[in-house]
DNA sequence: TCATTAGTTTTACACCGTTAAGTAAAAAGA
DNA sequence: TCTTTTTACTTAACGGTGTAAAACTAATGA
């Protein structure tokens, strides 16, 4: 291994432990703990060591970010097992509320904080393969009949924005508007039946 | 008038005066800017002063949250001139989505921040009149022979999340994943258009 | 006139992200 | 092997944050 590689390495384990912490901070305590100083106290290094693998904390949750989409992405796939095109689209849906649901604090990164946001374009990479795979099954329902002179773009923007108002009113707390008695995943639930059912019938 | 009169009213006049300068910074340059320093240097008084009004920092944001949703009532309720109930209900999800779209920062304050939520019930009369109004209006489409066996809780927060969503994804600049030659703007309107095509159908 | 009180400021604490200077050990060159 | 340079890291500092307690000042009441 030469001395170029090494050093590759350890810039590389350096950085993946920097994002462990970080992670398991920010799962556990929430991002206002997950600070410079918190991660460096965990990983036993000091503040300064972190800017020497990650340009500023944002890089950090950036990175975090990215980790998000390939969860969801992940999730995503599990979806070309299902045949039909508009059953594939009503479970893309409920697998987008499950991701939000199971990993509200990645789902908020991802799509409601503004920090991990505005550096480059490449960040949007990850969202726009995401982005892509809805359109792709919208594609496919037109391909069956469905969605007639309907803009694949237009109509999967109002679809997102769908699933993503449910989980970010979920994310951020602003549910506690309805009865507590309904339950906020049996309104979702709800609320997202109605949809497809409205959807399948257009 | 009498002494206590006197200082309530100027208890009244503190507030009022913080108040106008957290907005003015909050809007100008955002909530990163809006420190409690700041404010005070704008009224120039000390920062300690500010805490002799205000408990905490998120009670100013808290007013400007209430502030935010009586701006956004006052909107909606050029809505009562809309004789017919799909009509109005039509009309809703657009005023909706011009205050968001004209009160970005107010939006985010009402609908996305963390900041001006948490404490107690009171916050939540606003939101619950916003939202009692949008159900009032399903009603009066159910009395007219629309949404037939639909909860209106359900059913209205479907409608709620579908004009958040694009609103949320367009004050947290998740819109940038579409070409940006479409629009935001006309790709929210031809959204929501769909939306309503949808709904009418249904 | 003196004591009390209300309104305000000052000072301090414990944090934050970030940077620059300093240090010690490892690597490279002679 | 000895010296120099580079590398990896730490320490200390800057300017910022929200907030609380102490100190101060001016008006009020007795």
């Amino acid at each position: 291994m030469s001395i170029a590689q090494r050093k590759q390495r350890h810039r590389e384990d350096m950085r993946e432990l920097i994002l462990d912490a970080a992670r398991s901070i920010f799962l556990e305590k929430g991002y206002d703990q997950t600070s410079i100083r918190n991660i460096a106290e965990k990983i036993e290094y000091s503040p300064g060591t972190i800017y020497l693998y990650f340009k500023e904390k944002d890089e950090i949750f950036h990175a975090l970010h990215e980790e998000g989409f390939r969860r969801m992405i992940g999730k995503m796939e599990t979806l070309q097992h299902v045949f039909d095109p508009m059953e594939r689209l009503k479970a893309f849906g409920r697998v987008y509320l499950q991701f939000a649901n199971d990993n509200k604090d990645f789902y908020d990164l991802m799509f409601i904080m503004n920090e991990a946001v505005d550096h480059e374009e490449s960040k949007w990479d990850m969202g726009s393969r995401a982005l892509d795979f809805l359109k792709q099954v919208i594609r496919d329902c037109q391909a069956k009949g469905h969605f007639k002179n309907q803009d694949v773009e237009y109509l999967s923007f109002m679809i997102w924005a769908q699933v993503h108002g449910m989980a970010a009113l979920y994310c951020r707390d602003r549910c506690q508007v309805y009865p507590p008695k309904i339950g906020i995943i049996k309104l979702m639930e709800n609320a997202y039946t109605y949809f497809v059912n409205m959807l399948e019938k257009s």
